[in-house]
DNA sequence: CCCCAACTCGGTAGAAACACCTAGTCACTA
DNA sequence: TAGTGACTAGGTGTTTCTACCGAGTTGGGG
């Protein structure tokens, strides 16, 4: 691994117009070697089947026929181990970048990044560190500092839920029965259910368990 | 910021000693500017509050007396949006990698990091990118892949959960009353009465409420 | 000044959930 | 073969939830 040896690749994509752009792209790259390619998910796994032995990286696209990018990380990751996952792709939102990093893709470049970056993040991922695209970092930053920037609005963003329903909301999300509530917040039953009503009503609820859900979503527990 | 301008740096650390290092490393480096220096949080934001117009980047530590870095970032980023925050510590633990993130800061090195890396972290941010430490993107990689890896696990994780009791669990979640929930699965009302309690047991739960939070923190829906 | 929305309660009733119990079948195991 | 756990189901009863009704109070805005 310390020796410059060749970092042996599968392609997987199902254009085949990136796959040979990516050739073209790769192949007078010192260290580099394409070594087979696939146009889905499903067809990369037979690939590595066979000759997982000799093939180092995937590089793979996310939005694919068959079987998708994601899945594939995951099996990937799963049945070979030693294989490491550089995930390419034109989608640069949170959710897709962060459900391949949990799948346990190593790195991460858009199709807009050059030749060299890509070769580098190749070699990188290859020698088992990580890389990661300028704006694929900031979609991580984006989804980090989600909770911290927004944090103010929280409280206010349903402007359907009055300040007594989002108290009693937490509330039933925590468990408490009507007469509960009721006796916590110096209510009758009866008005604690009537809050409830209305928030089944306005919530598009059926039970409890629709409240609770709402609840956990925005984050009122 | 397209011209080589100079970054303007306000550095924080409690010991002399690491800030004069960091001088030391940075005052032959072109383009980079010490320009202030403070010894916890405190001070840091006192001095911006005089001089942030002529300050573009602090290099923050976490640990420090007064106020640690992750509020002085929270503080800096708030009230000084245009001054960026690069973290700069010993601590590689996923938690306060996460924590500076989601306060605002755009980058994060290692004190083990040479003169190179650091100057190279410096500009990236000062112009608006990222930057990370490998061993701190391994931590960002380990914190997303901790929900990705024991995935296989998760529909067994809990032995004390049969799978017809997830079965049950799931519809719940899904707003199903237990004669629904009996319909679809071709049973009892009251079988399905008997897993619901079994439930409540097993899960420690009171209610509904309780069974539906279980549910969507083991992403059973 | 009146209207409206939010908040507050009440009656009545049925549906559902929750509690504590027993008990059969089945499959797997000691 | 005896035992265990999962799955199934029922009896009985209480509590809670859900539904549909009405209604008084308050504060703010047209």
């Amino acid at each position: 691994m310390t020796l410059p040896q060749n970092v042996r690749v599968l392609i997987v994509d199902d254009h085949q117009i990136i796959r040979d752009g990516i050739k073209a792209l790769l192949n007078k790259v010192d260290g580099i070697r394409i070594k087979a390619e696939a146009s889905n998910g499903f067809q990369a796994l037979e690939i590595l089947d066979k000759h997982h032995e000799s093939l180092d990286l995937v590089v793979m696209d996310i939005k694919m026929p068959a079987m998708d990018g994601i899945e594939a990380t995951h099996q990937v990751r799963k049945k070979f181990p030693g294989v490491k996952v550089l995930a390419l792709t034109m989608h640069d939102d949170e959710a897709h970048v962060i459900k391949m990093l949990q799948e346990g893709a190593a790195g991460y470049v858009l199709k807009t990044t050059g030749k060299a970056e890509l070769a580098e993040a190749i070699q990188k991922v290859a020698q088992g560190e990580t890389y990661f695209d300028k704006q694929a970092s900031e979609k991580i930053l984006q989804f980090f500092s989600k909770e911290g920037a927004p944090k103010e609005k929280k409280e206010f963003v349903d402007p359907c839920l009055t300040s007594r329903e989002i108290e009693v909301l937490k509330l039933i999300a925590e468990e408490y029965t009507n007469p509960e509530i009721a006796e916590k917040l110096y209510l009758s039953p009866r008005t604690v259910d009537t809050h409830r009503r209305n928030l089944l009503q306005k919530l598009q609820a059926k039970n409890t368990a629709g409240l609770v859900k709402y609840a956990l979503r925005h984050d009122l527990v």
